[in-house]
DNA sequence: ACCTGAACACCGTTCAAGT
DNA sequence: ACCTGAACACCGTTCAAGT
């Protein structure tokens, strides 16, 4: 058998190499631009592994999964978010400053706030998340259940917001009357079958008076819930 | 050419005929049947028609596509769930009669749920689900805009509650183990790291005190945040 | 009018084969 | 050790063709 040619030397051309080396980090990137540009929808591992110029097999020598790829993805974030340090004097405006920093960040990424519904992110960044937050609510003089629960909800009220959010923008964007669609809906309910409707669609349908107006009508709902079962 | 022949009598066996015509209510309630029985994932337009002993390009003569069908499917769930009709002297304990029979209703789905936050539901039942409750928040005593947005949070908590409620719950199911899985990897938290977390573990992971314990403490901190903001 | 059959453009995941 | 290529068992949706 002739030993084989040596590679000529323009041959180092057409293969275009990968831009960095297959990582967890990578994959976890590159599946974040994908829904930052396209939404969760387009998150497929194939779509994944385009981005990075391999082929979908490739990603599973990394990850596990589309839910591991999910998770990491999730735990990548949770690292943006702002917790202050406790000062038991002002833990309510303090939870409020996380939910804020919480829904900025995660609204950054579209509809990523749906995958943290779907799939309770556990990873590190957010156990380190979740620590911070029990920090504040520990300070805040509730009965220890309460604190335990109250971790729980508030994370999934700013979840649940920014998903509807996020869904809300993402569907105005590609369907610029859906707004006008929505409220000529509501405003079809005729009065009689539908009274008390009808009385409020105005309050219904009217935009927020300023950005982020309803997201702040339940953070006050809930931190005003959790204020009035202090024991004094 | 010949004439065809006649059937013979025993041919007429072998075509096992559709159980009932297709309509749109049969297609939503075979949609739902699959959703009971394996739970929103295995909900596809194929398997629908499976049940239906149809091909699925059959259903798009009666519903415009998959969206349109789960709208239906919450449409229908949404007959069964009871709202009282308005007390002033009661409305903080008739919205929590109402959440619990969301919860309960919303809960014999599976993860149904799921697609009421992904699908924010608008059929002509749930409009009179919203003009229900609407008529007890209006008889609170709450500013008008507050009731408009209440009107949003508290379906809201609701279906993130019971959506992860289910998802926690089908775990399980799958996975018997699941429990102590995340019982020990909360445990496994280094106090030094995470001083809150390993403080409250107990908190965090002990079952419920009783069913539904954490959805009553969410429907107090709730409707107990609504009650402060009454002007008085 | 209503359904079938075939097709199109996708999925997640596995696994033998290559280098 | 890491990636490719091919395959398997699925998707939602469209559309010409049948009855």
């Amino acid at each position: 058998m002739s030993s084989p040619l040596p590679e000529p030397p323009w041959s180092s051309v057409p293969q275009r190499r990968r831009r960095r080396q297959l990582t967890r980090e990578a994959i976890t990137e590159a599946g974040l631009a994908l829904v930052d540009a396209e939404g969760l929808d387009a998150l497929s591992m194939r779509r994944v592994a385009d981005g990075l110029d391999v082929q979908a097999s490739a990603l599973y020598g990394h990850v596990s999964g589309k839910q591991e790829l999910i998770q990491l993805m999730l735990d990548h974030v949770a690292l943006e978010i702002d917790v202050p340090d406790p000062d038991p004097e002002r833990w309510e405006e303090q939870l409020k400053e996380f939910a804020r920093s919480a829904r900025q960040v995660l609204g950054a990424h579209r509809d990523l706030a749906g995958a943290s519904l779907a799939n309770i992110p556990t990873g590190p960044n957010m156990l380190v998340l979740i620590d911070r937050v029990l920090a504040i609510l520990a300070a805040s003089g509730l009965p220890r259940q309460a604190v335990a629960y109250a971790a729980d909800l508030l994370p999934q009220f700013i979840t649940a917001a920014v998903y509807e959010e996020s869904l809300f923008l993402q569907r105005l964007e590609r369907e610029p009357e859906y707004f006008e669609r929505i409220d000529a809906y509501f405003r079809a309910a005729p009065a009689d079958r539908f009274p008390v409707l009808a009385d409020l669609v105005n309050e219904l349908t009217s935009p927020e008076e300023s950005p982020g107006a309803r997201f702040e009508f339940g953070l006050d709902v809930i931190v005003g819930g959790l204020a009035a079962m202090v024991e004094r």
